[in-house]
RNA sequence: GGCCCGUUCGUCUAUCGGCUAGGACGCCAGGUUUUCAUCCUGGUAAGAGGGGUUCGAUUCCCCUACGGGCUACCA
């Protein structure tokens, strides 16, 4: 049996990076198996319907390069992959139940149901659905036929609901999870779940079932919010003599601190993205905070599940080989902001110079530097092992293009001597009538300087590196020097004397 | 409250009955770099608690505690 997987988010929002993990999971077991990944929208709810959150859900797939190969965007034999375009099939296979008699009609008012609730719960007990009480409800099992016919044709708003236990049946049920192992569930504790909705929309369980069934889809892999719902679902593929796909319900992503999972609130309550890209303009995405996406793949990958061994360094195909459902991890994750940036930063270091310099320039223009022609590949290669985000590139570049205006309080008490601004003046001097300005020539004639004047070289360096780069930070002083030029050394040599000594 | 799942360093994790409990992030210290960062070396730090089973339990079972999820005509 060919391997079918499906992610299938609601897009009631920008995806965060715990379906993105969901997605990833989805797609390597796919890859691993040369099977198909699948993206299904389960768009039933038209509440939390929210306007581009598919075309968020696809583009952000397609940043961390697990694009679907079926799905509303890409095609595919078993579509349409949007359930609300489904609706047919739904109606059609809830027929089936009914006629078999897995499904009843309800009409209890949504009031009448939280008034039931209210009241068991001031008693101190939870309000159920299901066999102890369904024939005392208002419901095609309780009424008569007549009753039930006049409230059809009186158009009175009824629900499906899935009879999912009779007393005295057994009440065991025993369920597989490819993550979890066995495990059992008393089937008379579970509700008779609504299938279709007031609408004529179903519920995910019934859209769920029929659609993986449908869809040939042959492993479930989605999160461990659902299994409290497996064995509703099991009984339900029961019920329509289905053979059920098999399981594996992945850990949650858990807050970096305090309580609970992680939310898509969290990022600004943490200062950290939770969403692979930017979401209207408001939080800045993964992308837009400078990770890569083989970075955040990466990091994801191993938040809940390893490979056995102390790897932790993987590129997506290294990943496909190495995945199996069954070494998923079992609890729940913390989120950890500095991990995720240290893959980053690895990632990012990995990067040939090549591919960092169109990203360079187009900092450049946008921080208003003209066409300069520094060799923009040595700036690179002198600042990449200092980048941990993508977008730390301006910010350890800018020292070559723009002049410091200010320098570091600190440092100029501990380095600013009053014998500096001759010793600075006499480099200035030195540098400019260099006819090798190539770091290593100014490296030889400096050093040269120090000792034909006895000064020690700490003496000259630091206040040097103070006037050129206003801060005691930054690459290599004399390669600084070659690709700012003779000119751009000695303006700010002599703007930091005439600054620094008023 | 009820039901289900889980529980190894602060965090992510390895270990499939016999280890000085390993790695990584973070943190600390030292080295390289006459700066900072990178890099290298070292250090810090864990089996929730209590019962069993066993010659032997982190590993298997039970209880408790704690954590997580679910408990909607949301997914």
């Amino acid at each position: 049996m060919p391997v079918r997987v499906r992610f299938a988010p609601s897009p009631t929002g920008p995806l965060h990076i715990g379906g993105v993990r969901t997605a990833l999971y989805n797609f390597l077991f796919a890859k691993k198996h040369g099977g198909t990944f699948i993206l299904r929208i389960e768009d039933t709810d038209r509440q939390r319907y929210v306007g581009g959150a598919e075309a968020y859900i696809l583009q952000a797939l397609a940043w961390m390069g697990i694009s679907p190969a079926e799905g509303p965007e890409h095609g595919g034999d078993y579509g349409p992959y949007r359930q609300s375009e489904r609706k047919k099939l739904y109606i059609k296979n809830i027929e089936r139940l009914v006629a078999q008699g897995n499904v009843y009609l309800a009409f209890d008012t949504a009031a009448e149901l939280s008034a039931l609730r209210k009241a068991a719960d001031s008693n101190g007990e939870t309000f159920i659905y299901n066999w102890k009480n369904r024939s005392g409800l208002k419901n095609s099992l309780s009424m008569t036929h007549e009753e039930v016919q006049s409230a059809l044709e009186n158009d009175t708003p009824f629900v499906y609901r899935f009879i999912a236990h009779r007393d005295g049946e057994n009440k065991d049920l025993f369920l597989e999870d490819i993550v979890r192992g066995r495990m059992r569930v008393d089937k008379s504790l579970l509700d008779d779940k609504v299938l279709v909705k007031q609408d004529g929309m179903p519920t995910y369980h019934l859209a769920n079932v029929v659609d993986d069934h449908l869809m040939e889809i042959s492993h479930v892999i989605r999160g461990e919010e659902w299994l409290p719902s497996l064995a509703m679902h099991l009984l339900l593929y029961q019920a329509f003599g289905w053979q059920a796909p098999e399981f594996a319900h992945v850990p949650l992503i858990l807050k970096p601190k305090g309580k609970g999972k992680l939310s898509k609130r969290d990022g600004a309550t943490f200062g950290f993205p939770v969403f692979p890209l930017e979401w209207k303009g408001e939080n800045a995405g993964f992308r837009e905070s400078g990770y890569l996406p083989e970075a955040l793949l990466n990091y994801l990958a191993l938040l809940g599940w390893n490979d056995g061994s102390d790897r932790e360094l993987f590129s997506l195909d290294e990943l496909t080989s190495a995945f199996s459902l069954t070494s998923i991890t079992k609890s729940g994750g913390r989120f950890d902001p500095d991990r995720c940036k240290w893959f980053n930063q690895q990632y990012l270091a990995q990067l040939s110079v090549d591919e960092l310099i169109p990203v360079l320039q187009k900092e450049l223009a946008v921080h208003g530097v003209e066409q300069t022609s520094m060799e923009l590949g040595k700036v690179v290669s002198l600042i990449q092992d200092r980048l941990v985000l993508l977008s730390d590139l301006w910010k350890e570049a800018a020292v070559f293009f723009v002049r410091p205006s200010d320098f570091d309080e600190k440092a100029v008490q501990k380095q600013w001597k009053a014998e500096t601004p001759k010793i600075l003046l006499a480099l200035e001097g030195l540098i400019t009538s260099l006819d090798d300005k190539s770091a290593e020539g100014i490296r030889t004639a400096v050093k040269k300087w120090a000792d034909a004047n006895e000064i020690r070289l700490g003496a000259v360096m630091a206040p040097l590196r103070l006037a050129l780069v206003g801060e005691m930070k930054g690459p290599d002083v004399f390669m600084l020097c070659q690709l700012i030029g003779g000119d751009e050394t000695s303006v700010r040599i002599l703007f930091a004397v005439e600054t620094i000594s008023a």
